[in-house]
DNA sequence: CATGTAGTTCAAAAAAACTTGAACACTGTC
DNA sequence: GACAGTGTTCAAGTTTTTTTGAACTACATG
């Protein structure tokens, strides 16, 4: 029973309120957000922007959502960052208004970018540090477990630095092929 | 002090403090489990284990990290479940002992398994109703919306499942092999 | 330059996640 | 069965993360 009484073609007065799918859709994100380390509300924003053709602004983000102003201009702020998002100027308006990307791969490239190699980066410092506290031992059998350990942290970034470009490159093959929607 | 006047070759006298390459490793771990995750203690918990040759008993890993009887059972229990450590038996001892898995392969598969692989069973749920949701939509419009959304979630899920095993695959080519530690 | 709109910041409040430890359950011994 | 050694559970406490909203910056307009 929403959208009885708008206007015809009037693109701002766009259905103030979400649909049962939407809702749903947006849970399915905050969820999704959530298990991948992000706040909840990154994720029914995305959500919501994905669901629209329209471009939103801010404001009507907050309505829709019913989240505040702050959490809202920090996560539109973030997603952008991430490439989950990007906004657009409508010419003579001064709102920024947002799109969603919907293109797997950029999201899941821009997640492994933002999140994924600066904890690798991180890593070779850490490393390193572990090595030069392990080449201050003196006990030579201690030395050489802490050696061994070392090598194979080494070996493990070395690893997870090789399987991210893959990652990327997998997703991403075939992006939108939705033909068959048998189930 | 229990365990003083027990064993012959007293195994149990292991080093009951940590180096510090040791901490540093435990704190790297602590970091990583945390950004992927999972509670900090369990990172402590597999990084101590991750350092040590010998197996150590709960009580061990109680008193070398100072964390609670509660958390060391749950961290042992839950990382025993992701096939991050296995725990072994000494005979006629009645304590379980615990060792770190290290094969990186075996690493990553436990943590898909336990982690990834459930969210895309609950998505499978979550899809199948919003596509229920959206046939109920009246308007040819929204509904028609509502289709492509679902369909291109559906896409994304399929593609999510055909990374998995190809994670898998590619981590593990080439498990330990840390031969110049030049860097 | 006063006003209104758009958006950011950040300290404090709220919520979520994690840890603790005391009570409990199980098992083998005397 | 009472006891001692091992390990689990979970309500309550602690810490961390997230959200809120009022104050603030920026800027265009009259």
């Amino acid at each position: 029973m929403p959208a009885l009484t708008l206007t015809p073609k009037d693109s701002s007065k766009q259905v103030l309120i979400l649909d049962e799918w939407e809702l749903g859709v947006i849970d399915l994100f905050l969820n999704a957000a959530n298990s991948i380390g992000l706040p909840r509300s990154y994720g029914q924003i995305y959500g919501l922007l994905f669901c629209r053709d329209q471009s939103l602004s801010m404001d009507e983000v907050i309505k829709l959502l019913g989240i505040s102003k702050g959490s809202a201009s920090q996560g539109l702020r973030s997603l952008r960052q991430l490439g989950a998002i990007s906004s657009v100027f409508e010419p003579g308006d001064r709102k920024e208004r947002f799109v969603a990307e919907i293109r797997l791969r950029k999201l899941v490239g821009g997640f492994l970018r933002e999140q994924a190699d600066p904890h690798l980066d991180k890593g070779v410092g850490r490393l390193k540090q572990i090595k030069s506290l392990v080449n201050d031992l003196e006990d030579m059998d201690a030395r050489k477990r802490g050696v061994r350990r070392h090598e194979i942290l080494s070996g493990w970034h070395r690893q997870m630095s090789r399987l991210l470009p893959w990652v990327k490159m997998i997703v991403g093959k075939s992006d939108r092929l939705p033909q068959k929607s048998s189930d």
